[in-house]
DNA sequence: TTACAACAATTGTATATACAAATGTACAGT
DNA sequence: ACTGTACATTTGTATATACAATTGTTGTAA
């Protein structure tokens, strides 16, 4: 990935901006890959992230703030994601007995069993995508971002 | 930015998946704050970078197929895009006369001017955002970034 | 008990983006 | 001139996201 080539520019870039737009490109390359990815099985990255969550939870039901605590995303956005799963039958929702204003989301079987299809499809994603780094240099790169 | 303490989990999570999770926080980081600075001149980020091509022309116009090429957006939304520009009186657009089907697209004095005040306050947010990290280890990220 | 602040989720609205289809223009071959 | 194809941009539509305002619920202090 050629920063220079990519914005065809001849002109040096700042280090420090060129690392940010490196970052944000790199980014862009993940999201296309992972979204490509994710397109079988209908679900957005978010909604996969969603059905990560719920899963970690074994059984236990999350609330929205919790999932949304744990996501990139805004509460009413979360409220929204979490429809489109429910008419996919991939969760579940409940409001709580002991605090009516919460509500509780578990995930169903079948979305248990979409998520270890997207798992396996995911995992090969990741892969591909960290390919040309190795070990070494993928615990370098993680040390660097700790930075941020 | 502790990855396994924003996501909230106790496992490890594998050094790739780990990896690619990370560059997606460090991004919405990078986004949040680039967002942040741009609103009050009430430009997106993508309107930014239309912005600083038009710019990099040097009073040569491009066409939208160019600045599509240099940017991350689909084409349709290149349209819309420079509409919103418009509307700000930020750039000009004419049909080429040369080629009817091409549209040409300008920077206007206005959109220079307001585009030197928000080079200034990004120069500060990248600086901002990348304060941790020496010139060496910059050089070493984009090195690792090169690879993706 | 009433009133009020804090909490949890939802809804409305504007904007952004992806993808496909449609419009208008140029040009090459017949 | 006529036809088809490629080009350049635009429009339609569905979905995604941000932000503010709203609804409903709980606990608490007067």
């Amino acid at each position: 990935m050629d920063v220079e080539k990519i914005i065809k520019t001849k002109k040096e870039i700042p280090l420090e901006s060129r690392t940010i737009i490196h970052l944000m490109l790199v980014n862009n390359k993940i999201m296309e890959m992972v979204t490509t990815a994710l397109k079988p099985f209908g679900v957005s990255l978010q909604q996969f992230n969603v059905l990560r969550i719920l899963r970690g939870q074994e059984g236990k039901p999350s609330n929205l703030s919790t999932l949304n605590e744990r996501m990139v995303t805004k509460m009413s956005n979360t409220t929204r994601l979490v429809d489109k799963l429910l008419t996919k039958g991939f969760v579940d929702r409940t409001t709580c007995e002991s605090n009516r204003r919460k509500i509780e989301i578990t995930i169903t079987k079948k979305g248990s069993e979409m998520l270890t299809q997207m798992d396996a499809i995911m995992k090969k994603t990741e892969s591909t995508l960290v390919s040309q780094l190795s070990n070494k240099e993928l615990n370098e790169l993680n040390f660097l971002l700790n930075k941020f």
